[in-house]
DNA sequence: CGTGTAAGGAATTCTGACACG
DNA sequence: CGTGTAAGGAATTCTGACACG
């Protein structure tokens, strides 16, 4: 649910495209990475790199931008939707490691 | 077999990454493409965009010139492979135009 | 044949700031 | 707050050519 393809989260594409993709402006782009809701990587030159789920992530950014919600909500939601995840994950990786060592309990 | 991944088909991918993500030098790039071995898109301003499909093929183009392949020879595989293909797909068509006008037989 | 390189120019991207509201 | 824009500079990419072999 994170690595299961490996086009979709490479840091490949470079702000002019992502602009075509999106159909937003290089301002908007780099405002939403200045509000901490995107996070390119950098080439050595300092140029930003985005990836696929970047683009995609810009887009629903957008849209709700358009539905008047602020960045630092749509940042607030971003948090705890990645808390979520993140005990998720945490509770999944306990449930592997007591089925590794007492066995796994089908059902 | 040919549209399954949306992300990559898609020419999105500056020469500078490629060279990266391949380790060949943009003389190696671009000159496979001269041998018309690759064909990136081009950004309004000339620059040219590749995929991930287009970086994987360069891979193996590399992998075969350092087995002495020519580039001359690795076109004319990809020419029949490619009429290899396009034969499939014909047949193919061919065959699900007669199963809609006449039924499909299953076995 | 396949690749390196120096050359000059054009396209791309970057940052910080001013503006509007 | 979110976005446009002009400014100046730096990084990126382009082409055509000379070189080697």
């Amino acid at each position: 649910m994170a690595n299961e393809s490996s086009y979709k989260d490479k840091k490949v594409i470079t702000i002019g495209i992502v602009k075509e993709l999106t159909g937003l402006s290089e301002r908007q782009i780099r405002y939403y990475e200045e509000r901490k809701l995107i996070f390119p990587d950098r080439t050595p030159g300092g140029s930003r790199r985005y990836s696929f789920a970047d683009v995609e992530q810009l887009v629903e950014i957008a849209n709700k931008i358009e539905d008047g919600v602020q960045t630092y909500e749509i940042r607030q939601e971003m948090i705890r939707e990645k808390k979520r995840t993140d005990e998720e994950a945490h509770k999944k990786m306990i449930q592997g490691q007591l089925n590794a060592r007492f066995g796994v309990r089908k059902y």
